[in-house]
DNA sequence: CGAGCGATTGAACCAGGTCAAACGGGGTGG
DNA sequence: CCACCCCGTTTGACCTGGTTCAATCGCTCG
């Protein structure tokens, strides 16, 4: 699974081995052409190419989800899509075909994370915050739990928050002990901090 | 196309007839048997099942998007359905099989859908209510322009805003003259009021 | 008629936005 | 190596748009 950069991106031909991303970089652009994906890792996440031309923010993808299946109808993706955390894409459909059931599964996985999406907009800005923080855990439990956390501007701009907002939020999540005290590196190391859902849910 | 309450739905043969919802119906419970739809006239809200058992808004429906299809693959419908304005649903797939573009249609639809909703949930609330009222004018261009406006209870869950407030930019845009300042009718009664589609953009 | 419910409006409050300043680390150029 | 800058983050102080609470209205229905 190598680390590519985005214009790697634009090959032609389709792809046979899973790609990875690192936290920020971009995975295609809205209107690009090229091949759906499956996420095998990490959280992706979409904009929306607005009327007035300004992007906004539209979705996200983690774990078992699709991302730019509708090449295969339009030929071209809908959406900006970019590593919110880094991820690990492979080819979709992989050797199987799109099969009925295959399709089927990817639009109850889609509405279910729309729901996902539009939860992390409701309520105080505290558990927004700390639902968006579960959603970016890890699926495989590990033992320190450990989230890789996007830089602030993108958890403000899903949380329909200010960059203020999650800082002041993670500085109180970190002074209860639900977060790892300790600054991480920045740019586009992984950012990983550990975390304790208990005083997460709690918070 | 029969007028129809919610009782009806609960049939065990597969529907071969459109059924018309009156605004506020029930369409399906969440974890429901049923079988899949698709919106042809009006627009539909789902609620899911959050953890602690309550419901809460999840996404919208509207004309052409597919309602259930998760039941071809669970069994069960995953949301609870309601008519947020009265609507007309078709059996999905009607004739034709659910063939492959078909369902990556729908995907894609599901996808622009989600992305409509998060927008809604985006920037003052003016502006989200301007665009719930945008996004509830019929597909099909009628002149004198009508929007049918679910309850404020509604628009106010899904604008994640209070229902004083979406009051209150109603009013706003009534003084404005995007809406039409009459009272409609309450109860199940078609609630449409004429917008000024110019007006409501400029607001 | 009275109960009940959705809608409306006013008044007070406050959670989060806005603005501003400062920090800290990484990268770059001298 | 150091000086400098850039950019993401943090924190404080202030302000406001939206929430909250409460009262009222209008319509429907029993």
């Amino acid at each position: 699974m190598p680390l590519t950069d985005s214009a790697t991106v634009m090959i032609a031909a389709e792809p046979t081995m899973p790609l990875c991303f690192l936290r920020g970089q971009r995975i295609h652009e809205a209107g690009a052409m090229g091949f759906p994906w499956r996420v095998s890792r990490g959280v992706v996440r979409f904009d929306t190419t607005e009327i007035d031309g300004e992007l906004s923010f539209a979705g996200l993808a983690m774990e078992g989800d699709l991302v730019g299946a509708e090449v295969l109808m339009f030929g071209r993706f809908a959406h900006r899509a970019t590593a919110l955390t880094s991820c690990q894409l492979e080819p979709w459909p992989g050797r199987m075909g799109q099969d009925r059931d295959s399709l089927l599964q990817a639009l109850a996985r889609a509405e279910q994370r729309a729901a996902d999406v539009v939860a992390l907009r409701s309520g105080q800005a505290m558990a927004r915050v700390c639902r968006l923080i579960e959603l970016l855990l890890p699926r495989a439990a590990t033992t320190p739990l450990k989230a890789e956390l996007p830089p602030l501007r993108d958890m403000a701009e899903i949380t329909a928050l200010t960059v203020e907002t999650v800082s002041r939020m993670l500085s109180g999540l970190r002074r209860q002990g639900a977060l790892e005290p300790d600054r991480e590196r920045r740019g586009n190391g992984s950012k990983s901090c550990r975390v304790s859902r208990e005083l997460l849910v709690a918070a």
